[in-house]
DNA sequence: TCGAAATGTCTATTGATATAGACAACCATA
DNA sequence: TATGGTTGTCTATATCAATAGACATTTCGA
């Protein structure tokens, strides 16, 4: 195994990073499930090719995430390791999908507006440009963790007061009944992935140089009319996601 | 616009390496269309808040990456952005997903072996462990820009020789057509990121701490047998993923 | 053709990153 | 309880990352 995950030199990006990313993404494949420890730090310093205090900054790091937490004359336990999988299909909706993944998620609303579309709204929710709608600022939680920030736009005149109802209910499935629309489905759906910025690494409680996955969807009535479009930023070392078709 | 794309510091990514991230993305995303070249250090060193010299790091290692180039007393000009499509859906098709999109895609075969299939491969295409298998790694190139490296594994009983037809033909469809099976459809896909490893970063022509949209993705017949499964590695800044449904 | 605006180059200094070695403290167990 | 294996702490040194300032060079338009 020794040497097989290597790391670069004079990249811009510290060797405890790296190392720190791999050994989060090898705890998150269950590389260490046997022994539910991490690997002594001077075996780590071996396979990586460093010096052992440059593992002891990685092992540090993933310890401040809650990852690891370190302990003398034993070793280095391995405290969390889940990778959250979302299922998307036409029937795609963010707390059922985690339903049996955790035992409780919370939706916090951040804020709400009443704007005008913007060139790119107005193409998602085929509205004109210009046309009133409301906007949506939210964070989610899966146990506690937060798993994913988003930003939906609405048609203002179709779903007036969905921001209130939204906040209350913690849903959308249940703030769109409340306004008389007792279904959805999932038209389009459009996977990017990036780094994380200021933004992310405040409300997902993320290090700098984390890796995001992008979602921008549209979810139509049943008649194919646009209901919502939204940009859900996902935290990509907590969650994966699935698609059947 | 001041201050709004923050920079983390003390977090093991280098400043110019989290600015050269946001600027390839800001590029990628169009924002500098208008004129064509980025805006003048000065101004870029202003708006993240460090020294020029930090900035004219990041515009360094843009220009090494070919995405932009420095003209003095002009300044500098963006030389290439993009980022392809990818269509998700039962009819996933790599090369037919890029038609438009580029003048030239080629498909090389770093290699192929014949082996036997591992927990997981044995689990997706659903065959006992221990099967023989063949397994193909792939690079997979866009106007002469990799784009993304997989390995892919099928049933050796049935597909045998597919390595050496896919180095001639190029497609997995032609290859799959040459022996016999003439439709295949997409049956699962699931979508993680995470960082490139030194695999990616040479294979891929990319810097540590790159971002990567990794794919696994099951074909199966029109029986619902399944005939393949790949693993696919993309870059991620040349690339995203729709999913139409 | 002058000057504003842009990139290019140089020196100097400070703090973060990484290596190296030594030893202390702690834990499990033979 | 002695020992091997592990994490914790300390000192020292070299290199990279970032800031600061000054000035040269090039381009383009007034």
């Amino acid at each position: 195994m020794a040497g097989i995950k290597q790391v670069q030199r004079q990249t811009g990006v510290a060797l405890w990073r790296q190392i720190a990313d791999r050994i989060r993404e090898a705890i998150g494949s269950g590389a260490y499930d046997a022994t539910g420890m991490v690997p002594p730090e001077t075996a780590l310093a071996t396979q990586f090719g460093v010096n052992r205090h440059t593992v002891r900054s990685a092992l540090a790091a993933l310890a401040q995430e809650g990852i690891v937490r370190a302990v003398q004359g034993r070793g280095t336990l391995i405290e969390r390791k889940e990778r959250l999988n979302f299922p998307i299909s036409r029937r795609t909706r963010f707390t059922d999908g985690l339903r049996d993944q955790a035992r409780e998620t919370h939706a916090l609303l951040l804020g709400h507006a009443e704007e005008v579309a913007d060139a790119e709204v107005a193409r998602w929710l085929r509205i004109e440009q210009g046309t009133p709608v409301i906007r949506l600022e939210t964070v989610r939680d899966a146990d506690k963790r937060p798993v994913a920030r988003g930003t939906s736009w609405f048609p203002a005149a179709r779903f007036a007061g969905i921001g209130e109802i939204y906040r209350k209910t913690e849903s959308i499935t249940k703030a769109f009944a409340a306004l008389g629309l007792s279904d959805y489905v999932r038209a389009t759906t459009e996977i990017t992935a990036t780094h994380a910025d200021s933004g992310d690494i405040a409300d997902l409680e993320l290090t700098p140089g984390a890796v995001l996955l992008i979602t921008k969807a549209m979810n139509t009535d049943l008649e194919g009319v646009p209901v919502q479009y939204s940009i859900s930023r996902f935290a990509a070392d907590r969650v994966q996601f699935t698609i059947e078709n």
